[in-house]
DNA sequence: TTCGCTGTATGATTTCAATCATATGTGCTC
DNA sequence: GAGCACATATGATTGAAATCATACAGCGAA
């Protein structure tokens, strides 16, 4: 699959920017100057409500692009916060801007890579209509299971506590309780789907 | 602003047909064949949960396109519903495929509503995350006031409470609230946001 | 006109996730 | 290896949204 990396691969950037834990590569409002690529490490895009209750809207990981839409707009509609020590790649707006106008089979591209991020964010919004954690947290890992209905966990629970939406705690509990149910089993980080009823 | 209507003014489509409410225009695994765009009334993209719950991902109405893609993918993700009596225009994916590989500056926009989705959808997200329904009914309204702080609803509460993923008793409650607490005021379907403290 | 469907609206009850508290495990640094 | 930060984990309590019930208004169709 191609990806905005791929893309970019001919265009100037600022490259291996390290950045620390805690640290944000841009805030919400801040003039959308720069496209990012993870290199290494992880950068969480996030709100903040009225409460200080943090909404994490994407989580970008090695190889994963973000702020894409800073290419449209003007400003970051959102904050863009550092997990763990990462290495970042910046491509500078005017020049991302110049080369997918110039490039159309890269626009398609990049269009392609847009649609693959709304689909996804649709499937969050499904999950997050899920009234029930054990059923949200099941479905979350059906969706994410590979053909031997297994999955090897890449973050913590508590990351996928926010991305899922819901208390760590909860998570914690709904877990227990498909394991105790018999829907899963539990290694570590490795999760397997049994039969279900 | 630009949309695919505009981009795909020139393409030959099938136009005008007519579709009653309850109509299904494709379903989940369905072929992705055609894009859309619905000329009038609206029809809305949603999934199923194991439980038989509808979980609204996208409520398009005159003007707006959907499935947009089908362009990239081989089957349909979701049910694409008509809720009033509708008329879409259809384009063949094939073509519609054709003319965005060709033309560069079409894909380049092609691109920019995507992007705009996305940040719609993560909008969804956020709001979603909102655990207080009148917080998040009153951040709704916010995000779609005018300003002079007011909002036409061109929707019944009952679709709203949907999009909101609140049940409807929950947003009638929330509405009556907000209005009772003086944070809005209510004329049947136009709402105005009052000061807040 | 009446019937039936849907949207709007509110009351009573239940359910379940959030919250608060507490404890253990794990990996890191000094 | 002591100390610390954080993830993992579970118990008790609470609050708010879902659910179930009921009522009425509006509107199109028979």
């Amino acid at each position: 699959m191609q990806t905005l990396t791929d893309l970019l691969s001919n265009v100037p950037s600022l490259s291996d920017i390290s950045l620390s834990a805690g640290e944000s590569v841009f805030r919400k409002g801040d003039r959308a100057a720069y496209v990012y690529v993870v290199k290494r490490g992880g950068v969480t895009l996030q709100r903040y409500s009225k409460t200080g209750k943090a909404s994490v809207l994407y989580r970008a990981g090695p190889g994963d692009s973000f702020a894409e839409s800073a290419i449209f707009s003007e400003h970051h509609h959102c904050h863009a916060l550092v997990e763990t020590p990462s290495i970042v790649i910046a491509y500078a707006k005017p020049i991302v801007l110049d080369y997918f106008q110039s490039n159309g089979q890269a626009s398609f591209e990049l269009a392609r890579i847009l649609s693959q991020q709304v689909q996804s964010l649709r499937h969050t919004v499904e999950l997050h209509n899920i009234l029930s954690a054990p059923e949200r947290v099941y479905q979350y890992l059906l969706g994410q299971s590979d053909d031997r209905r297994s999955i090897i966990l890449n973050k913590t629970f508590k990351a996928l506590s926010q991305e899922l939406g819901l208390t760590h705690e909860t998570l914690y509990r709904s877990l227990a309780r498909l394991e105790k149910d018999g829907v899963i089993r539990r290694e570590g980080k490795t999760i397997n789907l049994l039969e279900r009823f």
